[in-house]
DNA sequence: GTCTATATAGGGATAGAC
DNA sequence: GTCTATCCCTATATAGAC
């Protein structure tokens, strides 16, 4: 039986908190605050309000008052933590990045066999976009606005995860079993697919879609078009219990 | 067989010039300028640099200075035609939806086959977001950075086209012999594949993917998850040719 | 209809006290 | 480490000439 999200997130270390301590320790001459437990608390709500702010009014409509004022730190106090407005995107951007994708990473290493590589790396990377979903959003939506160099980063980012997916299916048609289809195609809209759920996070919501049946239904459309005609897929057995 | 791209360009009537035109009729006392011809004109230079500068840098990012220098027009000269910067925005999203959704339930008003209801939706859908790709990037990333009332408008409208996948795919389920599944993720997600037609564009076009050719993928993926077990629905002949 | 010149506000960033 | 006060620039928007 397939990870639940409740497992999963008893098992990662990943949070805003996780992120402001890589900034911390990976960029000392961009904090001037150099007491730990401060910097780390301080960063932390700067994060979130960036996050909030940026994520409902766009990065570029924030004013540093607006941060501020959501932070509780003054104007003054801002710039002991960040060097620009600039520099706050790239660092979210860049730390956040490196602790999902060794996740992504650490997690699929341990999986052989194409069929379950697909569904773990379907549910790692629904999962994780959960956990971060503020973050996830963020990338996506101001990767445009970042300067060129940051902006490639990303793009980079987003093309590695899709390979990721295009090289697992390809594995599996070499030698799972899977059907001859388009690979590009399929791990695009694959990608498009577990994007909306961080995108379109509220309709889901309001739906009542949990993450874990959001992921069931991917595993199940991806695989039903990639097994041989005569046989579906059946969707596993899921518990909807909650022990975790 | 279904109809091309090419063919479908030629029957409809949708440029940022129909979209100025529109602009021009409909809101007279936002457009103090009163030749037809002018005001067309330039509405559609200034319609196309706003789309050009906001989708590569962020609305609130583009300056009505860039606007300027972009469209040839003055400062002075701009505020003949837009009350204001905000105004703006309403404009080209509430006139572009107008356009479009009009266009679409047109097409469909034809068709009754839940299947080639399925198919043409899907097809017009891409095929409008292909004519008009900036100004669909424009209202899938501005939306959120709207004022409160616009925002929602943006929202339903994005919900209205999910409805009517989720309509046609039950009515199959009905009486098309589609199976038994969950129609409110399956119309979800088969937004998410068309969105990132437009959203994606640059990849797919780096790739040499054609709409055309993605059209076929869209629809056979979705067609035959939909479709009883034993029989798979058979893409159907395509010509490469160019006739139109 | 279109231009130049200007009013006015708000933003990022810094200095220096505490 | 944090605050207040301030510098300076750029942005939207308008006035008034042509």
């Amino acid at each position: 039986m397939s990870e639940t999200f409740k497992a999963f997130r008893c098992g990662v270390q990943l949070s805003t908190q996780e992120l402001s301590y890589s900034i911390f320790r990976q960029d000392p001459e961009a904090v001037q605050v150099k007491k730990e437990a401060v910097a780390v608390r301080n960063l932390t709500r700067i994060v979130d309000a960036t996050l909030r702010l940026a994520n409902s009014k766009g990065f570029q409509a924030m004013s540093l008052r607006d941060l501020s004022a959501q932070t509780g730190l003054s104007m003054g106090a801002l710039y002991a933590y960040i060097r620009s407005k600039e520099d706050l995107v790239s660092l979210i951007q860049q730390h956040g990045r490196l602790l999902v994708g060794g996740i992504l990473r650490d997690r699929l290493a341990q999986v052989r066999d194409p069929t379950q590589r697909l569904r773990v790396a379907i549910r790692t990377h629904l999962f994780l976009s959960e956990m971060m979903q503020p973050w996830f959003y963020f990338v996506y939506m101001e990767a445009k606005n970042l300067p060129e160099r940051e902006r490639r980063q990303a793009v980079e980012a987003e093309l590695s995860t899709e390979h990721l997916f295009h090289d697992i299916i390809t594995a599996g048609q070499r030698d799972g079993g899977f059907r001859d289809i388009d690979a590009d195609l399929l791990a695009a809209c694959l990608k498009a697919v577990l994007q909306d759920w961080y995108l379109k996070r509220a309709k889901y919501h309001r739906r009542q879609v949990s993450v874990d049946a959001y992921a069931a239904f991917a595993e199940d459309i991806v695989l039903s078009y990639l097994a041989p005609s005569a046989s579906r897929t059946r969707p596993e057995n899921r518990t909807v219990a909650d022990q975790s």
